[in-house]
This record gives structure tokens, sequence and C-alpha cells, in this order.
DNA sequence: TTGAAAGCGCTAACAT
DNA sequence: ATGTTAGCGCTTTCAA
């Protein structure tokens, strides 16, 4: 309200044009010095809880906003944070990035975005990343997966933090989904609506989280007594094209599956399409599910039900992770390396349904299976 | 290399963490004032060429980085953008996005991600950004075709740029190609290709930018005497389920197009899509050209021919049209809004070929052709 | 538990 | 054409 009642004593305080309320009006208002506010913003143990009360309550009166400008100069030194981008999959690079923004906005860090082409070497990069003073990396889904690229990084002294990581590894921070409880889980999914005949499109054997995803949904064939068939298991490198051959192989078995899961999105479309192209209906005649909740999972029609990793949060619990460790280390306190697991959702939309029953051909649009899951 | 010779006087330099040299040091290594040095760096003109020139060298020698805290808090305030986000499109976000942050970093300013759900008015979108402090308000596709939103940012006294805008609209700054222009430039392609009988799927006349894509398409064709046919164009509304039902009325006329042009990827995949269900080979039977470059048309197989946009590059230049206009305005001397037209390319990909000639299944992949395109 | 003083690195506004 | 002075808003260090 009459905030320029605080102001009026300023040396030549109002003119400025954008900024607001600072730390000095807090404190005239609230009748204590500028320090204590500090204190309280900063969330310090060492205040009165009277005087935190009322400080917190002049803060919100006037709608102070610290400076984070002012903040790193004056010390806390802001920290910067490199995010590694080689994932060609867009999609997930934005919603990294919203997740990054969001946090690193908070915690008063500067990220760059540093594209990583794995033909240079890792010298050439840590020599940029220096260059740039960077304090600390954010490693997404596959790079992050290469554990001698994360060491060489660690080597050279930089914080680093995994996001969606397949392979574990206790000493480095990470955050993820657990893949095999995911691709369980769907598999489950498909059980209870009745299939026995699954066909499984499985990523390139070169990549880790192939395996898990493969053993999830081997476990949960399992559950049920279902021993893995040759013919109902195919391969493909995570492209739409691979998809295309992959179903083409599943659907010319002998006994055709009645439903196919691909473990990505991709694939999953690519099944779809061969699906059309025999004049089955997808789910009347097969149902199609993927994995990864991409882009493409709502673009192709219908919609592929698939297994959705909270992309944004993970990012945001990364970033914290990775900040948190700068820190500490800055400190000369360094902490353990944490492992943070997130739930994943099972997001049920058109492409699947009861086995031979008919098309059902109501969208289930969007309706989401909260799931929970535990890494390691 | 010895840096720390012109920090040696310094009252307490050195043991500081992070940071690197300051405009003290480089002025002390150079022999002139701190002031000199702020006026290098920021390209003012009133220095002496030759005392530029040590300057720029020391700078050169210390790698010196400007101090962006610390710069921001001494005046030069910096600005806050937001980039208004509601466009679906997360390979278009994720482009924009690396385009802001990159000139963001480079001009100092903020920015915000701000969701907009165009179901709350423009007077609570106006209320946040407000509290955040926003100085400008960057808004991408389709959002900045409604000229009544736009408008009431203005008025509410926000500066703001346009990116990718259909509409034009001499009192609002804008970057963009010239959708018109590209559109003829597809067309052009298959003609020089040795089509004659091209099917369209445009875009839902409501969205201002189909007709202008429709309008470049018909330019074209008359310029080989070819007169639109009412059976050579459909109208879908930029969904891939929508370009199912597009292509297959084309289609299922009496004379068959040798080629189709959608004009956006998602309907151009689903054209492939109806495509192999007729078992019709791409491009051997069929051609099919997009626009927009999105993910997708790297995605399916074959990949599709289309038209990019240069979303990163139009990025920067908005954010730098805002930056100017916000640092204009704060110094009371408005600048007039520019225009500025961006190149777009025409990207040849797998899905297009001569007409009836057999397949030439070589992809010819991501050669590019540069095609200048100037805008109004 | 609180406050006072000093200064982070830079740049306006005034000297010179 | 260049230098001086003073402070931006905050936090650190040290004192009360």
């Amino acid at each position: 309200m009459n905030l320029d009642a605080g102001r009026q004593k300023g040396k030549r305080t109002a003119q400025r044009g954008g900024s607001g309320p600072t730390v000095a009006d807090v404190a005239r208002v609230a009748g204590v010095s500028p320090m204590t506010v500090s204190r309280v913003v900063n969330g310090e143990v060492r205040v009165a809880s009277e005087t935190r009360a009322r400080v917190k309550q002049v803060i919100a009166q006037l709608n102070y906003v610290p400076n984070l400008a002012a903040r790193s100069l004056a010390g806390r030194g802001q920290c910067r944070l490199a995010l590694l981008h080689d994932n060609p999959s867009a999609a997930f690079m934005s919603e990294l990035l919203m997740g990054c923004l969001e946090q690193v906005r908070t915690s008063d860090a500067q990220l760059l975005i540093e594209p990583y082409d794995p033909a240079e070497g890792v010298e050439i990069l840590c020599g940029r990343l220096r260059q740039h003073r960077t304090d600390g990396v954010l490693l997404p889904a596959l790079l992050c997966d290469k554990l001698d690229f994360v060491d060489a990084l660690q080597n050279a002294g930089f914080a680093v933090a995994r996001i969606a990581a397949t392979q574990a590894c206790a000493a480095v921070p990470s955050v993820g989904i657990d893949d095999e409880a995911a691709s369980y889980a769907m598999t489950r999914h498909l059980i209870g609506l009745g299939h026995r005949r699954i066909g499984y499109i499985a990523g390139p054997s070169s990549q880790y989280v192939s395996s898990l995803r493969l053993s999830g949904h081997t476990r949960a064939l399992a559950t049920v007594g279902l021993e893995p068939d040759p013919a109902c298991l195919s391969r493909g490198d995570f492209t739409y094209r691979s998809g295309l051959a992959a179903a083409e192989a599943l659907l010319d078995a002998p006994e055709r599956p009645t439903a196919i899961i691909a473990s990505n999105d991709d694939m999953a479309a690519a099944a779809i399409a061969v699906a059309h192209r025999r004049h089955l209906d997808v789910p009347g005649d097969l149902s199609v599910c993927g994995f990864d909740d991409s882009a493409m999972a709502r673009t192709v029609w219908p919609e592929i039900t698939t297994i959705r990793q909270p992309v944004a949060a993970m990012a945001e619990q990364a970033t914290t992770l990775l900040v948190e460790q700068v820190e500490a280390t800055r400190r000369g306190m360094p902490v353990p390396a944490r492992q943070v697991p997130l739930d994943f959702e099972l997001v049920v939309r058109g492409s699947d349904g009861p086995p031979t029953a008919r098309p059902c051909h109501a969208i289930a649009d969007d309706s989401t299976h909260k799931s929970g899951s535990m890494g390691e």
C-alpha cells in the first residue's frame, strides 16, 4: 500500500525503473536490520521465531523478491550448470529444459546448454566446460549411461547428475524411473486385459535399458505362468523404421499375437502402421503399446498407450541434486551421491483393449493410472 | 599465463573460488582505469583506438569475461522476458528455447517460461507477468496471430515480439519466414520433378497461415498454367488423424494425384500411412511433402521432404528485437517495430521423386537447398 | 539472537 | 579521451 512511506528516508530511492523493494525496505518496515531480513529469507536458524514471523509478514505485504544479481554478486556464488545435449529427441529435451529452467531459477544457478558431439573427445568437452566456468554437468538419458564418460567428467572435477539413467552406478547422483518395473506394469496391464500371446519389440541389446525393459516384461509373463516364446520376440533399434520390420516379423508368426508391446513409442507407431497396412484394426484386432510417452504417442491414431516418465520432475530433481553437490563441494564437505527414484505413469489411451473382443473404439483418452515404482 | 602478476596488488585477491579476472585486473595490466575497460567491453565510441586495442589484447590474454551479475546490479538493469508457451509442439518449443537461451545469455536478460492457458483471460496473464516484473513478452507461433491478444499485451505496457507470425501487423516487431513463398517453392520443386497432378491438404481456414500456404501453392501451379482443381484439394486441421481422412479423399479421386503436399508434417505422415495402407510405394507411386520439418518428418519412413523454418534463429532474432525495444523504452526513446524476414529451407529427403518413374529409392538424405525468401 | 561494516564487479554521473 | 566517486542489493565477517 503506502510502500513509499518506507522508502522516503532512502537517500534517493523510488526513481529506479523496475526493481521493487529491497532488504533495506523490508528491514525498515519490520524494524530490524537488513541482515536479519537476509537471514529470514535464507532460512537460517538463528533467528527468534517471533522476529522471523514479523519479517515474513512484511515480506509478504511488500511483495519483496530477492534480487538474484545482487545475491550472487555478494558471495553466495551462483553456480553454473551445463546441460549436455546429444539426445536427438526434441520432445525429451524440451521437457527436460522446462524442469531445469524452473529449478535453476529458484536455486539461482546459471544454465548453459552445451551440445555434445561424441566425435570430439571428452578432453575437448572438458576444456570448453572449464572455459565457461562450469561447476556441474547435467547428463540426460543415453549420455549418462556411458559410464567411462561420466567417470572422465568427475575426474576432471565436475559435479555430475544423471537423468533417466538405466545403468546403476552408486558413485554418481541419479534420478529416474525404474524401467524394469515400468515394463512389468505395462505387461501386467495387457495381461489384465486378457492377452496371453503378446509380441514384444525389444531395443538393441547394446543398450542396457533394452534388457531392463525386456526383463520386466518377462517377469510379468511369468506371473501367469507364461514362458518367453522366441516367435513373440523381435528386436529393433528404437527407430520407426526398425519398428516396421520388427512388427512385420511378429505378425508373420504362424500364431499371430493379440498384442504388441514395443519398447518405445516410435516403434509402437511403426507397429500400428504395419497393422493398418495389413488391414488389422487397432485395438480391435491388435493392441499396441509403447514406452516413453513421446510426442509420437499422441500424434498417431489411435493414440498410443504408453509409459510416461516425469521428465520435467526428473530434471528438477537432478538440478537440485547438482546444486546441492556443487555447494557442498565448495564448502569442502562432499555429500554422498543420492539416487532419487521417481514414479512413472501408465498412460492408457486408444491403442489397446481386450483381445479379439470388438473394437471398443471409444478412446479411453488420457485417463492415467498413477503407478508407484521404487528404484534400487 | 602469469595472470597472478596482475592480481598481486589487489587487497586480497586470488583466493576466490570460481570467478576469474575482473575489470580491475584488466585495467591494471593494461595500465588504464577500470572505467576505460568497461567502455571497451561495452563498445562505446569515445575511446582512443590505440587504447582500445591494448585493452582488447589484455582482455584476450587474461581470458576476461564480464560478470553478468555485477553488470546488472550496477545499473544496466537486466531485462526480464517471458516466453509465452501454448504451442503443443514440443519440438518447436525446444528449438525455440535453444535460440532464446542463447541470445538471452549474451544480452544478459532473464527468461521466464510462462505457460498460457487461453481459458484464463489476458487480464490474469498480465497480472502474473507484472508480478514477475516482466518487461517483454515473446510470442511464438499460433499465439502471436491473435491480434487482439497481442494488442492487449501492448496496451498493458509490455514490449512484444512475435515469432513465426503469419498475420502481418506493422505495429509489432516480428520475425518469421514468408509462408507463401515457402509454399510456392515447395510446389515449384514438385513441378520441377515433373508432377502435374498434385493433391494438396490445406489447414483449417480458420488459421490465416492455411490460406497463405495454399495461395503460394496456387501461384506456383499458375506458373505452368495449371488451374486449381477441387478434386485435388482437401482440408485437415493439422493433426495426424485429420490427415488420414484428407489423404483418403485425395486418393479416392477418379484420377489419382502423383504427389500430395500436406501443409504440415503430421498430415504428410498420415498421407504416407494411407498410401502404404493402399500398397502404394512412396515415393515410387506417390510423392508426399510436408511443411515445418517437425520431429515427425524424420521419424517416419521414408523421411519427409519438407520446409524448414529456422526456429532457433528466429527465436534469437526475436529476443534481440525485444531486448532492443525494452532498453529503448526505458531510455524513453521508443523504436519503430522492425519486421525481420528469415530464410527458409527446402529440405529434400526420401518422400518425393519424379512421377511414375521407378522408385529411385536411394534416400537423398538431408541434402538441403537453401532458399531465400523475403517477407512482405 | 542481532547488528555494523565492508565489499562482491560493474557502470552511471560527474569530473578532468 | 580518460579517470574518480559512489553505489546497485545482497551477504560475509566480525562485533555486540
